[in-house]
DNA sequence: TGTTGACTAATTGTATACAAACATTTAAAT
DNA sequence: ATTTAAATGTTTGTATACAATTAGTCAACA
């Protein structure tokens, strides 16, 4: 549905702060429709969390630290579940899905070391890409839905605009470690190398969370 | 709101089988409403994944054997992490809460022996009061939030009316087997025998579900 | 000057009306 | 008799109107 995906969007990218109210006279204006559907896009992205219902309407949610380390623990947990599973039923083509992924990852990185600002967004793609291979080669459709719900609370903290060179290409060589793994038929090394990547992943949000003092984006901690 | 528990329910409750569409209309003369609420309710079900949508409308979700293996498989990981922070961050609120929830299981299993039907009802809710003491001791909301998503699938096929008294002595055992692990600080052991007690829940319902061959309630796999 | 109360404005929750899409049935033609 | 096409009826999707609740402001009294 469109009003969704405009809402869902614009919280992601930053449009709608945390904790400001979303108002459905002025979403149904922007996007040219009645209240009606805009109200069920709210509804659906109230049952997956990423808004809060107030005493009047909803507001976008709030993250703490202590909420990035949960959700990112909870992130290890399915995905590094995801890549032993995806370990035992990959294919062929799940192979050459993450070879792909990997191969326009690697190509963006290098833009990006040319000081070439606008790979980032590809960046992220592909990086996302390599990961949805993976879980689908798991085989598993629900561990995928409930991955994917988790997996966007991260992008609202646009965290990616903060690696450095070296750290994009370490992640990219723990991707080729889990491809491999999965590849050789591995479950364990798969697992444990993804637990590895996102644990990463997870310091370089606190870290860049703790550089931007009482930032607009984070709840401060009672 | 209203209209979303009632239908949550009635799905549960098998009031609407698998497959059925669900007519808004029909829903919100039921419910003395009009179709907007109701439908605001069924976007909510169709995010959590328990409708899903048709050309027209949505019809309750049907499930194959392969889908109650992977829930199962996704509730294990999730409610086995769950036990091992319990075991990591239980206060002694939080004991208690576990133990009053065994002592009533126990108490209706004991009247369930004795033949009073009207206490499997009873089994199910301080069943489900344990586990959900387990998840809140671990003192991670978004597990939580994952878990309450996942354990409503199983309640559709109502297996709890399959056990035996000898089944539901030994799921006793291991609730307590799983709070003596939380008591004393034994994540692993917490884990582990959560794992082990979910996957007896999986088995009992697989059998289950072997034996209504051609249910309505189970997809036919392909 | 601060606090309380009432009034007003704005926004959500619910109901209903209307339009569009889809299914079903009937009739006609091959 | 079977297949196709058209028409009708049912149900969803969207818009709008109305009622109810909340927040905000202004004034009055302590």
């Amino acid at each position: 549905m469109y009003a969704y995906e405009f809402i869902k969007d614009s919280i992601i990218q930053g449009k709608f702060e945390p904790g400001m109210r979303l108002g459905e006279e002025s979403l149904a204006k922007e996007l040219n429709l009645s209240r009606t559907p805009v109200r069920e896009a709210i509804k659906q992205l109230e049952a997956e969390g990423l808004v809060v219902p107030l005493k009047r309407g909803v507001s976008v949610r709030h993250f703490s630290k202590e909420d990035i380390r949960q959700i990112y623990d909870l992130r290890t947990l399915l995905e590094g579940y995801g890549a032993s599973q995806a370990a035992i039923h990959r294919t062929g083509e799940d192979l050459k899905r993450m070879e792909a992924a990997n191969a326009l990852y690697e190509k963006a990185i290098d833009k990006y070391l040319e000081s070439d600002m606008n790979s980032i967004k590809e960046i992220v793609d592909m990086n996302q890409e390599f990961h949805d291979a993976i879980v689908n080669a798991s085989k598993n459709s629900h561990i995928q839905f409930h991955i994917s719900k988790v997996v966007v609370v991260p992008l609202v903290f646009r965290s990616f605009n903060w690696y450095n060179p070296y750290q994009l290409k370490q992640s990219l060589e723990v991707h080729k470690i889990i491809h491999n793994a999965v590849r050789n038929k591995e479950p364990e090394r798969a697992r444990i190398a993804m637990h590895e990547h996102i644990y990463q992943g997870r310091d370089h949000v606190l870290r860049h969370l703790g550089q931007i003092k009482n930032s607009h984006l984070l709840k401060e901690e009672v």
